[in-house]
DNA sequence: CTAGGGTTAG
């Protein structure tokens, strides 16, 4: 089955009607090529073959030369091309190796490389192309051993290789990562004086870096005389591939000095370089550059460019370059919404997403992502529906965020019938899905769940497995199995900043202090640097287990604090019944220059709470909106509902109620029905009761 | 005549 031997097809054709003998002529066959070879022109290969059958009797080699090219360059002409063969060697018994060789390309580029090597066992007699030709296939074919082969039998029967046999090679050792071959080749490419090739040499900084030894490859490239355009992209390239991407900007920037004009593509990787790195000043440079030499037209620059802004919270300009793009394409939109998805402004995202003209999984996924990073479940949940109306094939990611969705309801239902289908389409193996269900498990309460799947992921579990695990175990208030469990993972992983986050979130809840000291103690024995996330965890866990002091000694260990920070203190004060220390140090939050947010406020609101400073608060609780432009949120309406009721302050309470611009709650109204009562404050107790009355119905 | 790099978005 599958592929007809050449011989057959000719016997065919030989015996298909049109094939009337004619004498041949010198002017027919003269002008029969002129026809063919502008059928060829106009790219109607089959129109061109079949004329080429009319005639039976031979062509000049050089138009059945134009033919097998033509066959290679179409890619789909595989019957084309063995027609051609046949015609070939039907009135060509012996022709000359290098036509031969045209149609072994002919057939590889076809992609049938069964036919480009029978036709290579079948040849009397190969010429170094011939070997070249079929080598060169099965490596850009992804065969390696295959090229390998072939390239010992060569050396073998004493053919000389060339550049272009090692170009094949050299392909098929970055394919197969095979660093000691490739150091072998490179000796012999020295050996036969190749060094000044600076294709090779591009293969081979490629190799090397491929074979993960990027030191080497930078000797390389330093080696190469008069590196080009390529060469910079893949020196560009590799150092982005090996996470070092502050390399890779700066390869980037040497190509100026050298007077390469970067490609379009090596524009990208250096912009996906500086976004992967929030480098929004270097990214902007590039910018002018590209604007300079004009590419800002090309998708693939310009949606690096998109994607740069976005990432580094720059919408406006992200939205700018997309606004200015002639043609903008299905990444172009998935870019800009994912962009606002990202950033928190999922209503500006999902309008941009409703224009879209048109979507694929990747689109959906940006703004479902979007949602779900910013906990908007319910919009989530809708959209989930929307998608799975509207498209067939959900992937990895799809099925991860939806179980963050479900994670995030905490529908334990929901999540076990994803958990059927993950399983029905084989995605239970992939590692982004099984975190996800992992952590869904751990969310929605099931820790035997989480714990039985965990073992069972055992072969492919990774770092982010035992965090979503432990986070499990710390979720449960214990602490204490937490702790064991990371003595655990060390066997098997290193802890990341996440691990101790959990870690220390989970000590804070059970108020396991010992825990939480020997953490911290963990984290400075092994050197971690205690960046901002981990030093609020650990202000988080002094606090919430009464070591208020412990925790100010921790903030004051910042070299800087964010609004984050600040805000965990002063909450802890809260926590601790310390509303004067609370109010003390947002004075220095304030001396420090960071604004406060709306948490911040909730926080001076308790403190005044605490310390019965009601008009204080009252005081705050204007200035927020008058100074601070912070918008109150219902929160902060029922510290205000709290401050009156519980120091007496009636008639503030009936005013407060009166002109409050939200709608109060159950919880709010049989809060300062509770103070009317104690007060004696009948007025306002009816007018609530009467509110109570109408929720009810 | 046959050769190297690369496709941006979740």
């Amino acid at each position: 089955m599958g592929v007809t031997p050449a011989a057959s097809v000719l016997k065919q054709l030989l015996n298909h009607r049109n094939l009337k003998p004619q004498p041949p002529t010198a002017t027919s066959t003269a002008a029969v090529t002129t026809k063919i070879l502008s059928y060829l022109k106009q790219g109607r290969i089959r129109s061109a073959v079949s004329t080429l059958f009319s005639f039976p009797q031979p062509f000049p080699f050089d138009l059945y030369a134009h033919l097998f090219r033509a066959c290679s360059d179409h890619r789909r002409a595989i019957v084309e091309a063995r027609k051609v063969e046949s015609h070939l060697l039907t009135f060509s018994p012996n022709p000359p190796t290098f036509l031969l060789n045209r149609a072994i390309e002919a057939y590889a580029k076809c992609g049938s490389l069964r036919d480009a090597r029978e036709l290579f066992d079948e040849m009397p007699q190969r010429d170094g192309g011939t070997w070249n030709v079929l080598i060169t296939a099965y490596s850009q074919f992804g065969f390696p051993e295959e090229a390998f082969k072939l390239f010992l039998c060569m050396n073998r029967e004493g053919i000389r290789a060339n550049e272009i046999t090692f170009a094949g090679v050299l392909g098929s050792c970055a394919v197969a990562c095979e660093l000691v071959l490739s150091m072998q080749v490179h000796g012999l490419v020295t050996k036969f004086g190749f060094c000044g090739n600076v294709i090779l040499e591009s293969s081979l900084v490629d190799v090397y870096a491929k074979c993960g030894v990027m030191d080497d490859a930078r000797k390389m490239f330093h080696e190469i005389v008069r590196p080009n355009a390529v060469t910079w992209n893949v020196i560009v390239r590799r150092y982005l591939d090996a996470g070092d991407v502050r390399e890779a900007v700066f390869m980037f920037s040497r190509m100026f000095p050298a007077a390469v004009r970067p490609l379009n593509f090596t524009f990208s990787n250096a912009l996906v370089a500086c976004s992967s790195m929030a480098a929004l000043e270097e990214g902007m440079q590039i910018h002018g550059v590209v604007v300079k030499l004009g590419v800002q037209e090309d998708n693939v620059v310009s949606n690096s460019l998109i994607n740069l802004y976005v990432k580094c919270g720059k919408l406006e300009e992200g939205y700018q370059v997309f606004n200015q793009l002639g043609s903008k394409d299905l990444v172009s939109w998935t870019s800009i919404v994912s962009g606002y998805a990202m950033s928190g402004k999922t209503w500006e995202a999902r309008k941009l997403f409703d224009e879209m003209p048109e979507r694929n999984v990747i689109s959906w996924n940006a703004m479902l992502a979007g949602y779900t990073r910013f906990s908007e479940w319910y919009e989530a949940l809708d959209f989930v529906y929307l998608m799975l109306g509207a498209i067939k094939d959900l992937d990895h990611v799809t099925l991860s965020l939806m179980f963050n969705v479900t994670a995030g309801l905490s529908d334990h239902e929901m999540g076990k019938k994803v958990h059927g289908y993950i399983y029905r389409h084989g995605f239970h193996l992939n590692l982004m899905v099984s975190n996800a269900l992992l952590d869904m498990y751990g969310k929605c309460g099931n820790l035997n769940s989480a714990r039985v799947w965990f073992n069972q992921m055992s072969n492919w579990r990774d770092r982010i497995s035992w965090n979503a695990l432990l986070a499990s175990y710390g979720n449960h208030h214990l602490s204490e199995q937490a702790l064991t469990m990371f003595s655990e993972m060390q066997w098997e992983t290193k802890p990341s900043k996440y691990t101790f986050g959990t870690l220390l979130a989970a000590c804070a809840n059970a108020f396991a202090l010992d825990h939480g000291k020997q953490i911290h103690g963990f984290i400075i024995r092994h050197e971690f640097q205690i960046d901002t996330i981990i030093r609020t965890a650990l202000v988080y866990m002094y606090s919430k287990c009464r070591c208020l002091d412990y925790a100010i000694e921790v903030l004051k260990g910042a070299v800087s604090r964010d609004v984050i920070i600040w805000n965990t203190i002063i909450m802890g004060c809260c926590h601790n019944h310390k509303g004067i220390e609370a109010l003390e140090l947002f004075g220095v939050m304030e001396a420090e220059g960071i604004m406060p947010d709306h948490v911040t406020f909730q926080g001076i609101l308790l403190a005044c709470v605490e310390e019965g400073l009601v008009e204080f608060g009252a005081k705050c609780f204007k200035s927020m909106s008058n100074q601070y432009r912070v918008l109150p949120r219902l929160e902060h309406y029922d510290c205000m509902i709290e401050l009156y009721s519980r120091h007496g302050y009636m008639v503030e309470l009936e005013n407060f109620f009166k002109t409050m611009p939200i709608e109060p709650t159950i919880p709010m109204l049989t809060r300062a029905l509770d103070a009317c009562q104690k007060n004696e404050y009948a007025r306002l107790g009816e007018w609530i009761t009467e509110k109570i009355n109408e929720f009810q119905h």
